[in-house]
DNA sequence: CCTTTAAGACACTAATTGGTGTGTAATTAA
DNA sequence: TTAATTACACACCAATTAGTGTCTTAAAGG
């Protein structure tokens, strides 16, 4: 007969599966990608770093299900919409950026993962970005790309702008000095100007694009 | 008498040094901040590690020194301001930021330096940032303020958006796919569109700001 | 119970890393 | 030319890293 797993007290499989996942997102919190090394991460689990091996066939698949299993991007809905959208979806646009833009802030583990994506290539992160797009697809298709027409794509390259500003901002903000452009962006007020912006250039872009 | 340095065809302390100094830069394009390593470097360099220490102190001496020698922002220059300005400094901003743009797509050794500025605290990093901040007041202060008067902040703002994103479409263009917002950032296209988003912005905001 | 399997601790190896000691010969001062 | 420096190559050592072999014993099947 099959044996099934092993899950008892003080052997048990499917446990110290979940302390290797936990330990890579808190090293990745703490130290970002580069300190995840396999010795550190077994550590850090408190579980020998053979058992990565027999798992998860190595450091690259335990980090691949890692990523796989994270699911950043359900976490950043831009709130349950309510109501029929009218307005081609602006206020639902809107309140996406500055969800996001607040969500990041307090998420030290995505900003990791994004820094992560801009430092190397890995099939895993692919798939990040790509859940990335397809989330977005699904405002674009639905609202903004109908609204605008053919000026669908202008809307689009706005939205890149400043999607990708909110992240990098977010990201500044963790190093090196939290102000940019004589903003302190880790203070309300900073912060606050900067959703006003946003606000700004989306309000001139449904109306004036 | 003093001994003065040796300058031989031989041995030639300053021809090893600007030989560290470039390996560092050719590095840091190829591999990023992570594969500064001191025994990398000194292959690269053709010199003897030793040399790294008597002449730099060390790694991140050289290191530093790289980064307070190499003056990026100066090339970042927003093309001689043609004339005289009357328009609030609004073509100059706007040149300033897709020169930028440009710039920093053909400058990988640039990108990398900003993302290692994301990366991880450093003392050098630091100045870069003052620098920048210093070449930002001088558009700021000169032009825009007095332009916006107490909508000043507000335009510092969403400059502030802008340049990021600028920075941050040029790095994840690099990597892990190059399409963002369903707009692929790799080709012609793909960056007119954002460098007509980023002419849209700033026109509404000097507009109606 | 008893037997079989394998979870997981521990120890070991090899490769990579940062850092230093020594010898030699190029370069300079005399 | 000679003597004193010292740039630099090459060696070495210690610490960190990835990866594997062995042994103990918890847990599953009967």
């Amino acid at each position: 007969m099959e044996r099934k797993p092993v899950g008892g007290k003080i052997r048990n499989i499917e446990r110290s599966r979940k302390k290797f996942l936990l330990a890579v997102g808190k090293i990745l919190k703490t130290k970002g990608h580069a300190g995840l090394k396999i010795n550190e991460v077994a550590k850090v689990a408190g579980v020998d770093k053979k058992m990565i091996y027999s798992y998860f066939g190595g450091l690259d698949g335990l980090i691949d299900e890692y990523i796989a299993v994270k699911d950043f991007w359900s976490n950043v809905k831009a709130e349950q919409s309510t109501g029929a959208i009218t307005d081609g979806g602006k206020a639902f646009a809107t309140k996406a950026f500055l969800y996001q833009f607040d969500y990041l802030e307090n998420n030290k583990e995505f900003q990791k993962l994004l820094l992560w994506r801009l430092s190397e290539e890995r099939k895993s992160l692919r798939k990040l970005t790509q859940d990335q797009e397809a989330r977005g697809e699904l405002l674009f298709n639905h609202f903004t790309d109908p609204y605008f027409g053919k000026n669908a794509e202008k809307f689009r390259a706005i939205s890149a702008v400043i999607a990708s500003g909110l992240y990098y901002l977010n990201m500044y903000a963790e190093v090196n000095g939290s102000v940019f452009s004589g903003i302190d962006l880790k203070t309300e007020k900073g912060r606050n100007l900067i959703k006003e912006a946003v606000g700004f250039i989306i309000d001139k872009s449904f109306k004036d694009l």
